[in-house]
DNA sequence: CCATTAAGTTTATTTTCTGGACTGACTATG
DNA sequence: CATAGTCAGTCCAGAAAATAAACTTAATGG
């Protein structure tokens, strides 16, 4: 299977892996997060290529993840900013730093801590079940064909 | 930067994105979710070369995620198993997943829907705050660094 | 025997990634 | 005015990684 033929599938994973699933387009995606706006500012903080980083921003910006907003004129300079769509994301990339946290932090403690403005506190992701609330955990869940099955 | 620098970051996104930010890796990590378990079922089902299967299952065993586990003696077969570390994954996938059945889902709908056992619902995975239980947001979020930071 | 299953390994080819130089449009400094 | 610097890229040749297809090993079933 060719990456091109990922988004075809009838699959939620195999659609999104083929826009994000890709080691510096996650990279890329928590700079966003992070506030990194500026070609220089990715490609000097990942530290990967040039034509590596144009072309994935390129990527993203295609996919409505991110998107192109002028912030100077003379020269014409844009910034990359994450798109609603491209916030949806979120939840993925905390989902990958709370497994980071968990199982790849060095005695001190994880690297960032995150607070939540609403409530004050800092916090773990936790993924919940939409209905109960409860914290969902592999075991409990059955998967079954839906609607846009083939 | 290489790939197998990733890892030394201290970053919890890079050391994730060094064990599963490959495109196959994730596509192996569903499966292993929906239920498969063996060599064959997984090149078949992914249609990638042998090699890569057998290269990425070995990396994810060596990582912790998967572990092979005997399943008959002549000739000896294993078979691949998420372990605890692996479990602890389901929220990245479930992140995925949730965002493939929100943009990429055609109008049919999703092609999978998922049952809390517990619960008896069909549910939506639902990112929230640990603290005080509300669904998160990334614009309700603040980031600063914590103890593991260099 | 011969075919089949399962789980890989080997090999040659194709694709992708990298580092570095280069471009173009401007701004800041002396 | 000349020179250096910034920003956002593009271009290119060599290096590294991914791929498909064939091959291997160890057994079983007919």
């Amino acid at each position: 299977m060719k990456w091109d033929d990922l988004a075809e599938q009838p699959c939620s994973v195999a659609r999104t892996v083929a826009v994000i699933g890709d080691r510096w387009t996650l990279m890329i995606l928590r700079d966003c997060f992070l506030g990194i706006r500026r070609f220089d500012d990715f490609q000097t903080r990942l530290g990967i290529s040039r034509t590596i980083t144009a072309e994935r921003l390129k990527a993203l910006v295609d996919e409505g993840v991110l998107k192109k907003v002028p912030y100077q004129d003379r020269p014409l300079r844009h910034e990359y900013r994450l798109t609603d769509k491209g916030l949806d994301l979120y939840p993925v990339i905390m989902a990958v730093v709370n497994f980071g946290d968990r199982h790849y932090a060095g005695e001190a403690g994880p690297p960032l801590l995150h607070r939540h403005r609403t409530c004050g506190c800092d916090f773990q992701p936790v993924m919940t079940c939409s209905e109960c609330h409860d914290p969902l955990n592999a075991r409990e869940v059955e998967t079954r064909a839906g609607p846009g099955a083939v």
